[in-house]
DNA sequence: TGTACATCAGTGAACGCGCGTTCACTGATGTAC
DNA sequence: TGTACATCAGTGAACGCGCGTTCACTGATGTAC
């Protein structure tokens, strides 16, 4: 845990290696009051205040770290679209990318998506940019299923957020309540919850114009 | 805030008083971190170490706490459940009324579903019990609705697993990430989800019978 | 009926802990003359 | 080329805080004789 001073202009070096840190005992203790300033400055190998040369205080760290998390899992959920056959596989892959991404990195996504956080309430505007990242992503592969005829075209954003309600569903509630004898995997659970609200959106749209003509 | 001190045998009102206060901490102020065992005996009128005369250590009291908050949870979701004009309108009424629960009393919703409470999580036997009350009501609405035929006929308890995944996503994604443009209420985006989960089941089973002859 | 005693519901003061943050500083590195 | 000086990356010690918990105690209430 030795570490070699930065040189002249290289302070921001330091800024890096705090934000990796904090990931690193966020991600990998899986306890978010495991996080502070202190063990994340044992961690990079350097004394509390200098944590305060790069971030005004505890909040902007843990935001910088979150707008990395979004960011990573904006990355894992496109990686896994790319493998797709079809739009409607598509969704599939990055439902259940999701999922896992909530499932290997619990505190993490609990951070993101599970906590009141003034913090990151004040900054939602940030927030927003990043996190909506995926959002958008999210609301373009569902355009393209209902383009390609898979899903019948409807509201793509209200759609959008209930595809997010079924994996936050799964995700949230395989973090929060472990004990619970739950049957399926994870996979399983979001393919069941998915299919059958994809084909419900399909037998409603069917129905639809069957009575309009 | 003066409190008479108990006769002889009346020590078990103190026991009473602490959880009723711990409660109220957790349900008015919003924040987990409010409810410390000094804030509950200041609410009480009585010192901290009074505490410990009816609960080993503070977990113990959290989870007497968590015992009252899935009773009332039960019992909120039943009440609603009574007023249903049929099997469906009852599933409908149970769903709105579970997320209703969520967001009036968001930290309570926190600690029972959405924590990774190693507490809790040793305590699993008592918590399933508690909390799978509610679980076992849902299983049974979802049986009658079956037999009633507003339901095709499936393993109950899967069906029941992502009708909670449905209405767990509704709720704990408004708790968690409240500055998103929601666009719908909770009842609306219940409504959604669930409309369409279920008409998928139907639309489903109705091809396999279809296919079958 | 009176008194000694056990019991019971609580108190008061203190413990050690880890936390976020502040403040005055040090010492190496580069720059100006 | 040598030296004074500003700058920059960090340090060390301490602050006040709230926390869960412990320990020896007090004083009212009931019971036994």
């Amino acid at each position: 845990l030795k570490r070699t001073r930065a040189k002249r202009g290289e302070g921001e070096r330091l800024r890096a290696e705090i934000i990796a840190a904090a990931t690193t005992l966020l991600l990998d203790t899986g306890a978010a009051n495991a996080v502070s300033i202190r063990a994340i400055a044992d961690a990079v190998g350097v004394t509390p205040p200098s944590i305060y040369l790069h971030f005004a205080d505890k909040t902007q760290l843990l935001y910088a770290v979150c707008e990395e998390q979004f960011r990573q899992l904006d990355e894992v959920i496109e990686a896994a679209a790319r493998g797709a056959t079809d739009p409607k596989d598509a969704l599939q892959r990055r439902a259940r990318a999701y999922v896992r991404f909530g499932l290997e990195h619990p505190e993490a996504y609990r951070i993101l998506f599970m906590q009141p956080i003034d913090e990151l309430h004040d900054k939602v505007n940030h927030e927003q940019a990043a996190g909506s990242d995926s959002f958008v992503h999210l609301v373009g592969a569902i355009e393209a299923a209902m383009n390609a005829g898979v899903l019948p075209t409807l509201d793509s954003t209200r759609v959008a957020i209930d595809l997010w309600v079924c994996v936050h569903g799964v995700a949230s509630l395989l973090i929060g309540v472990p004990s619970f004898p739950w049957v399926d995997d994870a996979d399983a659970m979001v393919d069941s919850v998915l299919g059958a609200y994809c084909e419900g959106l399909a037998a409603r749209a069917a129905a639809a114009s069957a009575s309009r003509g």
